[in-house]
DNA sequence: TCTCTATTGATAATGATTGTCAAAAGCAAT
DNA sequence: ATTGCTTTTGACAATCATTATCAATAGAGA
C-alpha cells in the first residue's frame, strides 16, 4: 500500500512551485535550501513515482539529465526551451499530435508515444548573442 | 587539421552497416567482436565528430543513453522506433519542420532545433503482445 | 625521411542514477 | 494510546555511461 509521507508531499509541492523543468538533483538542493532534510535518493524515488503516476512530465535534457515538471493539466503538451537561459514556453501541438498518430498508424505501429521538444535561443538571449556567427543550413 | 585514421573509418563503416540506432558502447563491442582493437574513448570521439559534422544522427534513448545512426541523406528527417524490437523507420516531417520553425519564431526564439521522435510498438510486436494484460495500478 | 602535431588508448575521474539495508515512521487493529 | 507489521527513508556504496588525462603513436606535408 502507498503511504503518505511528508517527504512525498514536499517533493510534489516543490515541483509544483517550480517554473519549467528541474533535475532531481536541482530539486533536492532546492529543498535543502528551504531547510528540508530530505534525502537525495528519496527525491529520485518520489519523482519517479510522480512521473509513473502521470502527475509529472519528464524529459531528457540534451546533456542526458532527466528533467521533471509538474503536469498542470491533463492535456498533453510540449515545450519550447531556451538552451541558454532555460526559459520554458508551453506549446500546443494538435497538428503534431495528429501527425504522430497518423505516421505511426501508417507504419503499423501502435501505442505511439512521441518526444517533441524544440530548443532554441529566446528573444533576449538572441539579442545578447548578436555577435554570434550563424552557421549555414540546419 | 583533421587527420585520416583507420579508426575513424572503422567507426564510420560500422555505423553504416548498422540497422537502426546503436550506442557508443554497443558499437565499440561490435567492433571488438569483429577483431578491431579500437579503444572505447576513440569510438566516443569519432561518434561525436560524426554527429557534429552532420554525418550521423543522434538521439537519447528513454534510458538516457546516447544513440547514433548513420545519416543516409543530407535531408533532415526523424524516426519511428519500435520500443520493443528496435525497428527503426525513417519518416519525413516537412509539416513538423515548418511547425517547429513557426512556433519558435512566434515566440521570439531563434536557432531553433527540435527533437521529434515517435516511439511505439511495430506491427509484429503488437501482434506478439496481444496477450498482454494491462495491470491496473501498481 | 623527418618533424610537427593531431590522434589514440588505457585508465582515472566525473556525475547522475540506482541498489542496499538497518533504522524510522505509517497505518490499522487492538 | 499502544502494538505490530510493512513500507519508506536515508546515508552510502555500487553502477554505468561518458569525459578528461597524458604519454606514446602515427598522419601529412616539407
Amino acid at each position: 500500500m502507498k503511504r503518505n509521507t511528508w517527504q512525498r508531499e514536499a517533493v510534489r509541492e516543490a515541483l509544483g512551485q517550480t517554473e519549467g523543468f528541474v533535475s532531481a538533483q536541482g530539486l533536492h538542493s532546492a529543498l535543502h535550501t528551504s531547510g528540508s532534510p530530505i534525502g537525495l535518493a528519496t527525491v529520485y524515488r518520489a519523482l519517479g513515482d510522480l512521473a509513473g503516476a502521470g502527475d509529472a512530465d519528464s524529459l531528457q535534457s540534451p546533456e542526458g539529465e532527466s528533467l521533471y515538471r509538474a503536469c498542470s493539466t491533463d492535456a498533453h503538451h510540449h515545450h519550447l526551451i531556451c538552451r541558454n537561459c532555460g526559459l520554458t514556453v508551453e506549446i500546443e501541438a494538435d497538428a503534431v499530435e495528429t501527425w504522430a498518430k497518423t505516421v505511426a498508424a501508417k507504419n503499423g505501429f501502435t501505442q505511439a508515444a512521441h518526444v517533441v521538444d524544440v530548443f532554441g535561443l529566446c528573444a533576449s538571449c538572441t539579442q545578447a548573442a548578436t555577435v554570434h556567427v550563424v552557421g549555414p543550413q540546419q
